[in-house]
DNA sequence: AATATTAATCGTAATATTGCAATATATAAA
DNA sequence: TTTATATATTGCAATATTACGATTAATATT
């Protein structure tokens, strides 16, 4: 295998961990920690910001925009990156359910 | 590869994106959803909810418990799991400080 | 047009993940 | 103690991910 059985999960489901999994990478947090950062957007300085190949980080911000969690805009020849508030916002709702349940059942559990 | 380059990361990036990577599979993500709708602890109902087989449900069950978003407790011969806030209180601060971006810089994106 | 610069893509090796059958472990009930 | 039930572990096959060198594509500069 090595290949999840997307269509027995809810599209919710599927999303929603399309996007979190987007995030489930060292460099990809970086990138986005370095994109809050430096607020204005920002085009090959990330390459630079990482200690990865210029090739890998091609490949990292790429899944971060096929997640919806960054945006790409060319800029002459440089590209310019950015927070793709899209992507966030479809995550927000998963964690205020989170936090909503923290709050109400604190001590719980088991 | 196949293998992250963690060492080249912070401790916080790595922590962040152990907690992300949990949650970025749609099985993960059902369990998370079940534990909050069922509110008090549930244990092995969790199997009879996804559409996976019970080694496979324990894998993952076992990943939420490694990355700190569950916890699970014996209670006589089952095992009753729940809602581990310390994990999820831990990545609040990263999805604060990108709702805290998105408030700011709205539309001035590339 | 020739050259430099930026970033994507291709190819490939190493490793990780997913899923399950079979098995093991551990407690409860008889 | 045997049996049943609940869950973890092992082993393995299929597939995905990570990383990078080499190459390509595309624009900017000269």
């Amino acid at each position: 295998m090595g290949a999840s059985k997307t269509d027995q999960f809810t599209d919710r489901q599927n999303e929603l961990s399309v996007l979190t999994k987007a995030l489930g990478h060292p460099a990809r947090i970086a990138i986005i920690e370095y994109l809050l950062k430096v607020d204005t957007c920002i085009c090959g300085d990330i390459v630079n910001e990482l200690p990865l190949a210029q090739p890998t980080v091609s490949q990292h911000l790429k899944e971060l925009k096929n997640a919806g969690l960054i945006k790409g805009n060319f800029e002459g020849a440089t590209i310019c990156y950015c927070i793709d508030e899209v992507g966030f916002e479809k995550i927000k709702g998963f964690f205020l359910d989170v936090e909503k349940h923290v709050e109400k059942s604190k001590n719980q559990c088991c």
